[in-house]
DNA sequence: AATCGTTCCTGATAGC
DNA sequence: TGCTATCAGGAACGAT
């Protein structure tokens, strides 16, 4: 499930695979449009002719599409969305949602069995609604202690809820949110005003330290997420209690347990994480 | 204003 | 072994 690392690994391979920037689009094909745009697929395929996109970007999980005249097309993947970029276009995926035409014959892809995932399209100077709400970015230097400690201050949730909430932090999603406490040594259900300096100070640290590690890797795979390059992520080996429940922590082989917060799983040791 | 519960979707799998 | 009910979860949305 693509969470702030797996997004990262799909944009930094679209900008480098050579095919995505400068190249002209041809053509746009888009499949059951009904649910998943915000915007009429006829319209963006008349709208992108011609143009070239000019840089990739990511906001939190959604990857952003930058054309030559400043407008985006703006992509989250969701549970099951998978981008690439593909040379020979041969592919009979039926879960193709969407194709992009270039001029040198490759085409781009977005893929998505679960159709969760979400297509938007913004003229220049328009505003996204969806990119206005979200919170810091985890890895910009906006993400400062005190920052964090104003944020963990100003609300009154369970520790996982609040790391999952995208308008506060955004980018983390259930593995990195799980995993994130274990190595802070923090019960998930501890409310955020209860976070002592000290625990602020590791949370600070461990957030990116994890987030730029998982991105090392490639991003985690756990069933469906392939990288731009149609390959599994590999920071599933180095994952300490997401999906363990049963097994023994890493620490104190004491076992793992698995709660439900908000309808989502968390796992946690209950020794370690207090 | 902040938080909570429901909903969308379909392949994988737990459990009988 | 084979079937079916449940689970997986990001985020918009409406409710509280």
């Amino acid at each position: 499930m693509p969470e702030l690392p797996e997004v990262e690994t799909v944009v930094r391979q679209l900008l480098h695979c050579g095919r995505m920037l400068n190249n002209p689009i041809t053509g746009v094909k888009i499949f059951r449009p009904q649910r998943w745009i915000n915007y009429p697929a006829d319209k963006i395929a008349i709208r992108l002719m011609g143009h070239v996109f000019k840089n990739i970007t990511r906001r939190a999980k959604f990857i952003i599409l930058s054309l030559d005249d400043e407008a985006e097309l703006i992509i989250h993947l969701r549970m099951t969305g998978k981008l690439m970029c593909q040379a020979t276009p041969i592919d009979d995926d039926p879960y193709i949602r969407e194709i992009i035409y270039f001029q040198d014959g490759s085409q781009l892809l977005f893929k998505d069995t679960r159709t969760l995932g979400r297509l938007y399209f913004k003229e220049p100077g328009e505003k996204l609604p969806v990119l206005d709400r979200l919170g810091v970015e985890p890895l910009s230097f906006q993400f400062t202690r005190e920052k964090l400690q104003a944020l963990l201050y100003h609300c009154n949730l369970e520790m996982k809820s609040f790391l999952m909430d995208q308008s506060k932090i955004a980018g983390i999603g259930n593995i990195y949110a799980s995993e994130i406490l274990f190595l802070c040594q923090i019960h998930p259900q501890r409310n955020t005003r209860s976070i002592t300096a000290e625990e602020l100070n590791r949370l600070h640290e461990i957030i990116p330290e994890i987030l730029n590690r998982s991105i090392k890797f490639k991003g985690t795979t756990i069933a469906d997420f392939r990288n731009a390059e149609n390959q599994s992520g590999e920071f599933q080996k180095y994952l300490q209690v997401y999906g363990n429940h049963g097994e023994s922590c890493p620490i104190c082989q004491t076992e793992i347990q698995r709660i439900v917060q908000k309808q989502r799983s968390t796992f946690f040791c209950p020794n370690c994480q207090k």
